[in-house]
RNA sequence: GGAGAGGUGUCUGAGUGGUCGAAAGAGCACGCCUGGAAAGUGUGUAUACGCCAAAAGUGUAUCGAGGGUUCGAAUCCCUCCCUCUCCGCCA
């Protein structure tokens, strides 16, 4: 969520940004200021009116204890007004906080001076592009063919037990899922971040904190009975550790990774293109999130893009590295780079992880501070990257690695698999 | 799921209708003391929004959340959420 008073203060500039992410309402951005006035006016209205009743509260309570009934009687006749005053323009100013907050939350992230205008993702900018793209014989298999001829993973078990996007792994496979979690997570540890094991289904605020509600309501599953939503990423559970926190400055930067399933709706999306482990309403991720001060966050980025470069790189796969267009970002963030990895046998890039900078877009949401060198509380920045998303990951290292005595297990994946071959 | 108890500031904890944003202690910060530290001692120590050019200051709100009673609510009433204890169930 943006903040109105940096609205205010760089209406221009606001337009200019949202220009760039194809906002479709601008007005909206004159609507929250002309809103903000109301709500100051009518608090303003509000604050002094309940400042003549406190003050008449309180007469009329040391005239009591002094014994001077009548006198209090007298004060108290007067009181009267203020009660439906206070509760009128009590009202009219929760109805304009409530009206101001809901044109609010329809304003995305500003992108950041780097992002690159443009509508689809064929105009994402490449960054670097690294690797060689193995050549595969014609006779190579896409993954989910390797998956069953290795029976590596049962997609029609998954469905008979849940439905589509369910795959259950097996054998080889389910170690090799395993191995990855267990790789990502050391790996991050490494890097200094500090590992979480966090809940699976989230309330309603938590969504609110990192931006899926109301935005991405329906990608989210929702378990009615109990109010709860399942998260779609871990990056909802970890950074909402700190909603309603305001941190010390020598506790900054905070480092935290997870590896959580995650649930995704992904309505509508059938088809070739989202075949085997391309597109799944469950997945496996390790998620690396990070708090920090304001003038550390695009460092940080670098940083935690680098860390997810290093992984791929690790792994031997080919990869590039997209700078988003304003078009394609997600709502929240200001930045955005995606990593994909080459797949040779469906000859095709696919995204393994995401990395973004909010600035304070979520933790304005979050309200989420930490104390400044003055003393005086800030919203920090927050930050998030899949480091990494299993599936594609999985898909990509059948593909690419597969040869005529079988599939070859990345060296750095053996200790964890403790097999070096599937076949 | 049943019965009971309770939710106060960073923490412990007092406060059952007014002078309470809230005693006291601990912690923390700064100062004094000390060769240095501990002890001792002094001061300070919530957040948000409004007014003000800004600072100072000041107004309002917040004692789990929301509503109500009252001139006035941390305190009384209602609803919800959460925690603890006992019983039941259970990986």
């Amino acid at each position: 969520m943006l903040q109105v008073s940096y609205i205010r203060e760089n209406k221009e500039q606001v337009l200019e940004r949202l220009a760039v992410k194809n906002f479709k309402q601008p007005e909206l951005v004159e609507e929250v200021i002309r809103l903000d006035d109301v709500r100051k006016q009518t608090q303003n209205r509000t604050d002094s009116i309940s400042a003549e009743a406190n003050a008449a509260a309180k007469q009329i309570g040391e005239l009591m204890r002094a014994g001077k009934k009548e006198e209090a009687e007298i004060l108290k006749a007067n009181t009267g007004k203020w009660k439906e005053e206070i509760k009128q323009y009590g009202d009219e100013l929760a109805a304009v906080e409530s009206e101001l907050q809901q044109k609010l939350v329809l304003l995305p992230n500003l992108p950041h001076s780097t992002v690159p205008k443009g509508l689809t993702p064929e105009e994402n900018e490449v960054v670097l592009e690294q690797g060689d793209k193995p050549q595969l014989p014609a006779e190579a298999l896409p993954h989910w063919e390797l998956a069953a001829k290795y029976k590596l993973i049962d997609f029609e078990l998954g469905v008979k037990i849940t439905g589509a996007g369910f795959p259950v792994y097996k054998g080889k496979g389910a170690k090799l899922q395993r191995a990855m979690i267990a790789y990502f997570l050391d790996e991050a540890e490494k890097a200094g971040y500090e590992e979480v094991v966090v809940p699976l289904l989230v309330n309603e605020a938590s969504g609110f904190g990192t931006g899926q509600l109301p935005d991405k309501e329906g990608q989210m599953y929702f378990v009615n009975e109990d109010n709860l939503y399942l998260i779609p990423t871990a990056e909802v559970p970890v950074t909402n550790l700190y909603r309603d926190v305001i941190l010390k400055a020598d506790e900054l930067p905070v480092k935290n990774c997870g590896y959580t399933p995650c649930f995704r709706r992904e309505a509508g999306s059938y088809g070739a293109h989202v075949r085997g482990l391309n597109r799944l309403h469950q997945f496996d991720k390790v998620e690396i999130v990070q708090v920090v001060r304001p003038e550390d966050s695009y460092k940080v980025l670098e940083e935690m893009s680098a860390h997810v470069q290093g992984l791929l790189q690790k792994l031997g796969l080919p990869y590039r590295v997209l700078r988003l267009c304003g078009g394609d970002m997600g709502f929240a963030s200001a930045l955005t780079y995606d990593m994909e990895t080459w797949s040779a046998a469906q000859q095709r890039w696919l995204e393994v992880s995401s990395v973004s900078n909010f600035e304070t877009f979520q933790s304005n949401r979050l309200k989420l501070r930490y104390r400044n060198a003055e003393g005086k509380t800030q919203l920090a920045h927050t930050l998030n990257g899949s480091a990494l998303a299993l599936p594609r990951i999985m898909a990509t290292l059948l593909e690419n690695n597969q040869t005529e005595r079988g599939i070859k297990i990345p060296e750095v994946l053996v200790p964890y698999t403790r097999f070096e071959w599937i076949e």
